[in-house]
Order: C-alpha cells, then structure tokens, then sequence
DNA sequence: CATGAATGAGGGTTCATTCAT
DNA sequence: CATGAATGAACCCTCATTCAT
C-alpha cells in the first residue's frame, strides 16, 4: 500500500515533468515560427533554441507538422481565452463583432510574435482556429438574422472582416502606426458591413479592459523569450 | 554585305528562341507555383512540367528566387496592362478604386492561376507589384486630397481595400461563390472607405468591357495549361 | 551525485566516439586523396571507403577543403613527432638539415602512402605544413649564420633542398629505385649547399635510429589500410 | 583546269585559317590553364577567353584533355627550339646541363605564364616533354661516361635537376628574388652533381646570347595576352 | 526519458559535351 | 565551319528522422 503511493507520487512527477517539457517545447517552437527565416533547419533551430536534443523532441512530436499544428491548436485556445470572456458579454452581433475583432488586433500589438507566427505560419497557423471558423461566422450570421449587416452573403462578409485583420497584422508588425490604428481599422471593418458610420465609430471605441494572459500562457512567455534573447 | 545578312538573320532567329524558351519556362513555372503542394523539389517540377533538362532551367535563371521574381515581375505587368487602361479613363478617385479593385476580382475569377500564384506566392509574389505600392497609395492619396475616405490614416485604406481582396483571392480559389462575389466585395471595401452606400452599390455594379489579355498572354497560356493538363 | 557520474561518464563516451569516428575519417581521407585518380567524386569516394553515410561526413567537417587541411595538419604533425626528436638532438646545422632530409624521404619510402598524399595534394597539402615553413628555414638560417651553405640566398638554399625531396617523393613512389636512394639524394642536396664532398658523403650515412610511429598513427594506420584493401 | 586552280586555292585558304584558329585556341588555353583558380568551368573560361562559340572549340578538340595535351606538346616544342640550338653547341656535358638550366629558367623569368602552366598543369603538362625525358636524361649519362657527376645514380641526378627548377619555378611566379636567381640555382645543381665549386660557378655565369622566340610563337602570344587583358 | 551521432533520400547547382540551326 | 541552346549525369550539401547508448 505504502508502495502504491510511492509509485503514484512517480508517476505524477514524471506526468507533471512530461507537461513542463512540452510548453516548453511549444513556447520555443511560437518563437522559431514566429521569427523564422526561411533558412536552415527547422528542428535544429528549435533544439537549439530549446536547449534540448533532437532526440528529446522526437519523445513529443512525431513531426515537425505535428508541432506546428500543436502551437497552432494552443495559439488558438490561448486567444479565445482572451476573446470570448469578453465578447461572450455582448449581446449586439456588431457588438461582439467590433469587439472580437478590437480585441485580436489588440492581442497582436501587445505580441508582435502572435503577430508574426500568424503571418508567417499560412494556412496552416490558422486551420482549425476556432476564432476564425466557428465564432466569426456565427456572429456575423446572428448579426444578418437580427437584421445587420444588411444584404450581405456570408462569404462576403467574413472576406471583409477577415482581410483587413490579416492586413492590419502584417502592417503591425512591418511598420509604425498610431495608436488608434486598430480602432480605426476595426472602423472600418464595420462600415464595410454597413453598419451606420456614428455607431462604427461609438463602437470601435469602447473600451475595454486590459488584456489579461495568465502568467503561464505560452504567448506571453514567447514573447518575453523574444525580448529578451535576441542577442545579434 | 550578304553574310552580313545571314549573321543578323541567325542573331534574330536565335534570339526570338531564347524569348521563346524563357516565355515557356516562364509560363510553366507561374502554373508550379500556383498549383504546388509544398512538396517535392520546385525545379524537378518546373523541369518536368516544361519538358526541359536541369541545364536549360539554369541557362535562364541562375536561382531558383530569380524565377519567382521574374513571374512576378511579369504577372504584374500583365495585370497593370488589364486594369490600368480602364482606371486610367475614370477621374473620380471612388471610382478608380472601384474599377481596380473589381478588375483584379475579376481577373483572379477568370484565371484561378493567377489567384493560387498570388496566394500561394507568399510576400514574394508582391513585393515589387506595382499595382499594390504605387498605383493604390497613390488613388488613396488622392481620394483623401478630394475630400473622399473621410478622417481615414493611408495605412488603414490601403488595409482595408488589399486584406478583402487578398481575401476574396482565397474564397475565389477555394469556394464556389456567387457571380456576384467580386461585386459585394468591392461595395463592401468601398463602404469601408466611408463611401456612401448609395454610391458603393452603384460604383461597384459599374459597367465593366470585357477583360481582354493578349493571346501570347502569360496569365492566360499558363491558365490553359492548367485546364487542359491535370490528368492525374 | 550518481546522476552527475552518470552525465559525466556519457559525456565522455560521447567524446571519445566522437574522436574515434574523427580519425577514422582523417584516416580513409588521407587514403583517398593518396589514391585518388582525378575522377569520380572526392567525398563519394571517401563516405564509400569510410563506410558511413554523406550526413556523417558533414557531421564532422563542413567542406571538402577543411578536410583536405584537416588531413594536412594531422600528416604534418606526425611528421614533425618523428623528425624533430632526433634532429633536435644535433647541433650542426648541416647535420640536422641531413638528418631531416633523410628522414623525410625514409618516412615517405615506408609509408607510400604519406609520399602519394604530398605529391597529389599539390599546394594545399604542405601549405602550413610546420616542417617545411618553420623549421626548414630556421635550420638553412643557422647554418647561414654558422657559415654553412657559403654565399647562399635562403631561397635558393629552400629551392635546393625542397625541390629535390619533392622530386624524389615522386620517384619513390613511381619508380624502383636502390635501397640507398635517399641517402644519395640527400648527399647531393648538402652538395648542392656548398658542404664539402666527403662531409656529405659522411653526413648522408649517418646511422638514425629506426623511425617509430605510435600505434595509432594515422599515418601507419591509412598505410595498413592501403596495403590491405585494395582488392580490383 | 581554272576551275582546279581556284580550288586548290580555296582549299589553301581554309587551311590557313583553321590553323590560325588552331593556334588562336592554343593561345588562349595556355591563359587559361596558367590562370585559372579551380573555379568556373574551364570549357566556358576558355571559349569565353578566346570569344568563339563551344562548338568552334569542339570543331578543333575532341576534348578537354585532347587540349591540354596539345598545349602541353606545343610548348615543349618551344621550349625545346630555344633550348636546344644553343646547348647543341656545347661540348662538355655539364656545360650542356648548365645551359640547359639557365635557359629554361631564364625562359620561366621571361615569361612567367609559361611558368604558372608547367606548375599549375601537373603532371600533365610535362608528360611527353623532350626536354625533360629525351634530353634531360641523355646529358646526365653523357655526363656520367665522361667521368663527371661521379658516382651518380642517374635517376638521383635527374632528380637534383628537375626538383630545384621545378621549385625555382614555384619561386619565380610567387616570390620576388634577385635577378641572379637563376644563376645561383644553377650552380647549386651543379654542385649537386658533384661539379667543382669553382666551376659550377663559372659555368653558372656564361654568358648567353638573349633569348629570342619568333613573333608567332604560342608562348610570347600568351604572355602578352596575360599583360595586357588582366583588368580586374 | 535524454542524448546526439548516424542516416540517406533528395534538394539545388555545375559543366563537359552534343546537335539543330 | 560557326553558333549557342540544350542536355543530363554527377556533384556537393541539407535536414527531417532514427536509434544505439
């Protein structure tokens, strides 16, 4: 029986140590993603990176794709965790909408390393991102059956919300811009669906309370990994 | 004075093979690159799509990002050749933005290729695009000088026309969208712009000439190439 | 502090496979550039001689030239542990210069080899080569100074000595020549700088100690390997 | 019978000229192997060099060896004309073997390009020299019967005249030396041979007519190619 | 479970040679 | 006979992945 607990307590050492490792592994692989250019390897990089062996990744990820489908799926829980609290408030679709989209751009200014693996990582980065493929469309459906975004096929206005996000990432992180170029932007995003120029502008600045990642989030510590390290 | 003759005759005959070669590689490559599934090596493809050895490839282009730029650079002569014409003729910067940004919609719908080459292309396929870092700055500019895109920051503009068409790309690519897609996108980028929806629904149902390429056209060989090809 | 032990002894076996994997290449690569019949591909051959893979081999050394001085240092060492001792012993300069002379070509008799890789290895193979650059000169200097080698300018004294053991490396190792090949050779080149007939002939016939190499000379070892291997 | 006249006369012609090409080839290849870094392609330097297609080259040589051997072979003939006329005068073998030495040094000095390619082109570039292997090894056993360079192996002596001109000849081309270089080799190698001091000195020192080479000579055509084009 | 040496298929590139014009 | 575009075998090197320690 004693032994038992012996053994438990092992096991949950081991499991706890297992968990420790793989963040680790996914905060490092967040910032070669992120700030990756095109040349050399991949997985040395990140094992470098790391500080770990070739050998040891292999324990975690069969694959480099798997890895990045893993960052990918993490990325993806981390920003609804910061989005829905908040949208989830909402009741208006254009509310939510204005919201979601203020919030992201937010995000991603806050974490240019966001920013980048999104931009960097294509397709991929973003398949099966929840944000993206379920709560944006369901938004802008319940917007179109409660009467906004008059006259719009659904296609239509996903492509005009999430184009200019996209857009407006990659300018966040290739160039300077005022402060209020999310608000602008996210301005614009909605008069695009046609909601009245006075309410784009009320709602494109409401305010909203200060982004809060836990401490342990995988994007923070990347982007505290990228500030600090880069070294030349 | 006649082997003077046969000289220039031999000069030109070879030269107008060279131009044809480079054409065909050109032609080939722009259809590996739209339609590459990041796998297997670029020039196998290219040199077996072309039907051409390893050697030829390299008498053209010593690198393999030579021949990227250099389908770049010649998509986007093609499309300033499709869209400038028409654009230049309209005075009111609304309605030039219009006409370009339907154009380009137009033309991707026409030639999903060309579409798959700029998505697919990454930055790229653009850098270097006239029709995207002169000639829409410079419409923005002047809109803004005319008192249209009211309040607006350039950067924001230019966000809020390239992120739904580059959008829009994707959706043409990957979905089967109603013909009046390019339509509903451009009144949407327009309405954005703080264009009143009044004049966006008409500026963007604008009688438009058909879109006319010539036949030794790279966009439209490369497109036929395409259609007639993928057997497999 | 097991665990420490533990990290210590696999770091050292590490290092020792490392080292051993090392000499083994040193060893097939000083064999092959020997043997090498100007055809075929230097590091093909070798990774095939070696019997490891192409990764392996650029595990160990970026470029074929690295290797190729990699292989130089390490001859060049060995020859100088085997001259240097014994010459080291003697004070007349015209005694060591014999002394190194007959050494550098019984060295090279023995080991054909040895002599193959000076000759085929052209410039690369002896640039930096200590023996020739360093100690050559220093000895042709003293005896200068000794008022040996009367009226001579250092060049020509290095012409006079290099040249003719050059030649004889490659007569060694193409043609049957007398068992006192060397030693005629050698009394010649102290001839040539001006020492006295009867004290060359005295300094050419000098008894030397047999020449010793460690066992696990590279040089002995790519020798056995030449000896042994070629079978076809 | 007129007809038969101009013929013969066109046939003349074509001749001529496919020898002027020949030599014009020679020319430019004896450049190229003098030159050349180990890098490039040699076909492409060579052509390129000589400013005629790789077909022209390949109407004239099957090969790339076929050339260096035709090179290799016509400079020994030069060499062997203004060599041999003087030596032939002489009567005392060593007088011959000084002779022999100083011109071709004195040639190597004139002319370093002729230098560079005898060092560059290894082994190949001086297989099938007369002067080496006919003439070299007849004026030592001359020698030999007549009672000088006593007690010689000839296979020692060749090797105490071919290893200082060869390394004079490195020397020539990389390092700056006084103008009695050669003179001072020479009578090392004659020493070497066991000529008296006294005389190795005398006849290290006698007196030779300038060496002349006609106009059209392949190696003063290369030289001057090499003074004149080295922009760059 | 960590390690890092070893692997080897496969990528990009070169260049001597051929051949249609 | 001159041309130079086309060829393709062969080379060097990379890097995701495996596996003995």
């Amino acid at each position: 029986m004693e032994k038992q607990m012996v053994e438990d307590h092992r096991v949950r050492v081991a499991e706890e140590r297992r968990a420790r490792m793989r963040a680790h592994l996914l905060e490092c692989a967040l910032v070669v993603f992120a700030l990756r250019k095109q040349d050399g390897s991949l997985i040395d990089t990140l094992t470098s990176t790391a500080d770990v062996s070739r050998g040891t990744f292999y324990n975690y990820f069969c694959t480099h794709e798997e890895l990045l489908d893993a960052v990918a799926v993490e990325v993806g829980r981390e920003m609804l965790h910061v989005v829905d609290p908040v949208v989830r408030q909402l009741a208006d679709p254009d509310a939510r909408l204005a919201t979601g989209v203020l919030l992201c751009l937010g995000l991603a200014r806050k974490l240019p390393t966001l920013a980048s693996f999104i931009i960097r990582g294509g397709a991929a980065a973003l398949s099966g991102n929840e944000l993206l493929h379920d709560y944006l469309p369901r938004d802008i459906a319940a917007g179109m059956e409660a009467g906004q975004f008059a006259g719009m096929q659904p296609r239509v206005a996903f492509d005009l919300v999430v184009g200019p996000v996209m857009a407006g990432l990659h300018t966040l992180v290739s160039t300077e811009v005022d402060d209020d170029f999310p608000t602008m932007l996210t301005q614009g995003v909605l008069m695009a669906l046609g909601v009245a120029p006075e309410r784009a502008h009320f709602l494109a600045r409401q305010p909203l309370a200060e982004i809060r990642l836990p401490a342990e989030s995988l994007l923070l510590r990347a982007e505290s990994r990228v500030t600090n390290l880069p070294h030349e």
